[in-house]
DNA sequence: TTCGATCGTAGAACAGTGTTCGTAACCGGC
DNA sequence: GCCGGTTACGAACACTGTTCTACGATCGAA
């Protein structure tokens, strides 16, 4: 509705400059151009907040429009995941210390999904042949490779670490998103207080059913995201290694 | 609808029997009787298939009746994947063979999640405090005290194990309902065909860019979900011994 | 038994959502 | 020049979760 329209009344056409109002001379459409506004609003607003009407609404047109560059909502889901994904720093491989760049590589995955909130919520169920999937696959089996981790245990790791880190960004994107809607309607919702209403419900629990959930309420409820995310990669890390030795033996 | 009406016709009141046309005549609703059904349906339609109005449609009522006994989608999501949480069957601990039986509690966590398609969709971002969410703690933790875990690497790999095995069944609800979806618009879009074509995308990918996903393409594409879980299991509940191990020294 | 306050029940409606249809405009190639 | 396939887009469809409102049933007290 900028720049110039044309009309045609029976044999008669008609050309109208609208003197751009609503907005700069719009520029043709593309995929890029949505996944872009896109991944702006997800990362500013959240995962619910974007829908095809906002992100038509923004690139100054109407949702049928968008159709013509995205077969789909979840394909677009896809696109957003995977221009993420590309953004995952991938060392290069060091066989002395391959095993603290594969364990500092998910962290960094995580670091990147934080960076884009309501990404990873399409993350579980990532086609594995897209770009962004294929360069995170590489460069795990890379970092395999170069501790002498056998073909099939690397190849099952790419699924296993992919599947961890997006579970943990999801669930940190939900938890974010509910101190969002529990703070705009009631008092502040903080992550302090959460824990802290957990430990005390664990603290409180009956003893002859959840003993143990009673006496270790202070330990569940210790460390931050990092500290559990940290303690997982090592584990898996250090499990990825046990059973390579053992595959060697 | 059934059994019996009262109309107020000014100061005459009418009681009329409605020979129960529409149904048996109809219990009360309750918080119970709401997640019965939207877990049936779940079970039987997939996530996407229940709403607030399927679930009142089937209980013979409207959608608005629904949320005198449920705040939310959101705490109903909650109701049901506790619900789930409870068949969890968690053995009695043995010391002598507690790591074979977590890995068993593990699996047998998937396997409940797959009887009941969809509700792992939830199961991110769980609230810790529910019934069955710290019956499942409990059990873990009971587990890995009968084998000598230390307290703090037992309390979060209750959250590691969680958090990995509802991404899984996520993971698998998502491929199922696409493969629905796609079943019923075209060709059918069955797990086998769709390991394969990943297998030629795999093994047709640039030497340069992505040597190793290409010559590894018949490893990255071997095994059923039963397999990458087996593996993924053993993986962590080998990491966690060896850090157990290592604490201990 | 009758009254009255309360709770559960629903119909209707609101503001959204993803998606499709039909038509109008545009663009590259003959 | 024309013309065919792609792009644009308003309108509409069938949904969604949720709230408002009034009506009915229920239960304790007088």
């Amino acid at each position: 509705m900028a720049g110039e329209k044309t009309f045609q009344l029976g044999p008669v056409k008609v050309r109208v400059h609208t003197s751009g109002d609503p907005g700069p001379a719009k520029e043709r459409l593309s995929q890029d151009r949505i996944v872009d506004v896109a991944l702006a609003q997800m990362t500013e607003r959240g995962y619910e907040a974007v829908s095809m009407r906002s992100i038509a609404k923004e690139l100054g047109t109407g949702p049928a429009s968008l159709y013509a560059h995205v077969a789909n909502k979840d394909e677009l889901d896809q696109l957003l995941v995977d221009r993420v994904a590309r953004e995952f720093p991938m060392p290069e491989p060091d066989p002395s210390r391959w095993d603290e760049q594969l364990k500092q590589a998910l962290l960094d995955m995580l670091t990147v999904y934080r960076a884009h909130p309501g990404v990873a919520r399409a993350s579980l169920g990532m086609i594995p042949t897209s770009p962004g999937a294929l360069r995170n696959a590489e460069g795990v089996l890379a970092l395999c490779r170069a501790g002498g981790v056998p073909d099939q245990l690397a190849a099952w790791s790419c699924d296993m670490f992919a599947l961890y880190i997006g579970a943990v960004a999801i669930e940190e994107d939900v938890w974010r998103t509910r101190a969002a809607t529990a703070s705009e309607s009631g008092e502040p919702y903080g992550e302090d207080a959460v824990v802290a209403a957990v430990h005390d419900h664990f603290a409180a629990l009956p003893v002859d059913e959840f003993p143990l959930l009673r006496s270790l309420a202070a330990v569940m409820t210790t460390g931050d995201g990092d500290d559990r995310v940290g303690f997982a990669v090592e584990i898996m890390v250090e499990g990825l290694k046990a059973m390579s030795a053992r595959a060697d033996r």
